[in-house]
DNA sequence: CGACGGCATACTGTCTACAGAACACAGACC
DNA sequence: GGTCTGTGTTCTGTAGACAGTATGCCGTCG
């Protein structure tokens, strides 16, 4: 009779979305395809407009959103979609890396044969996309990660590997116009395969190496050059990466 | 002339804080100080009167707490005071042990002489109080630890640090009634003297190490002893801290 | 010609009101 | 006696209005 205490009741049915969720989706497909930009500012008049929502849902959403590190919020002074510097880029990526490492020392070999199958699906789709859509492509590349981090069912850490993730895809969508096209979906896709078989075989550090040479650093190099704002610890962290990937290059 | 595009002024003068901000401070000590406890109701209407605001700015306020952690909202349900499974500590301990280490590697020697004074006066401030308030004592030390955090410069890294701290906090405020005066507060300032020093020093390794064994591991099994919800994940956890701390307390 | 000050405008912070959903209780039925 | 159903209440989701603040423009003065 699972009389839970109704704040995790496991709905079979979904809770019809409300006006707050709607927004935030709109909001957030709009950012991230690069319709907006960083440094766009958001004014709640116009995007009410724009969105067909009142101001208190919408301000929700922007919430949520801030909290996902998609826009900033300045007290009395409007929100903004979050800017991006080279310092950003590298607190981005450090953190994400980190985080999705301790996933996989936390999670493989997987305690749960349930979690492998959500893992299965995202690669699934993943390899389906067919489109040359490439906003709906990289967000299923970053589906597929985000179920590699739910393999450690670790709520805590999936949820800030996917704020982290969703960042990742706004400095990507901030560079999609001038690297349209760096690589084909299908090899992508493939890019992926190996990460789905070890997971399956339980290969922990097998695993772990794999993802240290599969983060995507040809693009860091080419983000770089189109931000500012470097920090001591960026200009190094972003050398050190040049130094790394110029190595694997020449071997 | 410092024209920044007005997204981050350094201010010299506070800006007045607004409501909802004034909301969040309130709501968060009272559930940080025990005065509302995990699973507790947080209907709108009796805390809108509770605190003399208006709903707008409350839902704001609950909101952010949502995002620390602190709270959580079921859509149409209402809010409530998070509850804090086994699995749930599990979550909180293992993440934020990992952010803290990483700030460490990331930056210890210390990059900017600045962000030691930071540190240096967060350990005089917990030095210096002398008062009984527990709460407060508490909120000091893990100041402490956020100052510790912050020497990496990592604003990501700080802030879901900072999340997760206040979790730690909730779950301490929970079992605090049982659990009073469990060490002094002269000994607890003692005890984060040689983090100071050896952050001081730029000593990144003994600083890790040193970490390691800072943990209030003896508090964990206290508090596991006061929820329930394990996870096969945290159930196998709690059974190595167990065997550490007896371990440590043999030799 | 450049800088300062005042004014108009746009925008945000907050409040209140209304509609619909979740919940609790009481009565009816098996 | 227990379970189910209907109804009333409580609470949340959303909308819209008002007030105060930030911003940009224009005219004036040095």
């Amino acid at each position: 009779m699972n009389s839970d205490k109704g704040a995790d009741v496991d709905r079979r049915i979904a809770a019809p979305p409300t006006m707050s969720v709607l927004a935030a989706e709109a909001l957030r497909s709009m950012i991230l395809s690069g319709e907006l930009l960083p440094g766009d500012r958001l004014p709640e008049n116009s995007l009410t407009a724009q969105l067909g929502v009142s101001r208190s849902p919408l301000r929700e959403a922007m919430s949520v959103l801030e909290q996902e590190g998609l826009i900033v919020q300045a007290p009395r002074r409007g929100a903004i979609v979050a800017p991006l510097t080279a310092h950003d880029i590298y607190e981005i990526y450090t953190l994400r890396e980190q985080l999705e490492e301790l996933a996989i020392r936390l999670g493989v070999p997987v305690a749960e044969e349930a979690r492998l199958d959500r893992l299965r699906e995202a690669f699934a789709r993943l390899e389906a996309a067919t489109g040359d859509d490439q906003t709906e492509h990289t967000r299923l590349a970053f589906e597929f990660h985000l179920a590699l981090v739910g393999l450690a069912g670790h709520r805590r850490l999936e949820e800030s590997f996917r704020s982290l993730s969703l960042q990742m895809q706004l400095c990507m969508a901030m560079n999609r116009r001038a690297r349209a096209g760096l690589e084909t979906m299908k090899e992508d896709a493939a890019r992926h395969r190996p990460l789905l078989d070890l997971a399956l075989a339980g290969d922990r550090d097998g695993l772990l190496v794999a993802l240290r040479n599969h983060g995507q650093r040809t693009f860091l190099l080419y983000a770089e050059e189109h931000v500012d704002g470097h920090s001591p610890e960026s200009r190094a962290w972003f050398a050190e990466v040049r130094a790394q990937l110029e190595g694997s290059e020449a071997s």
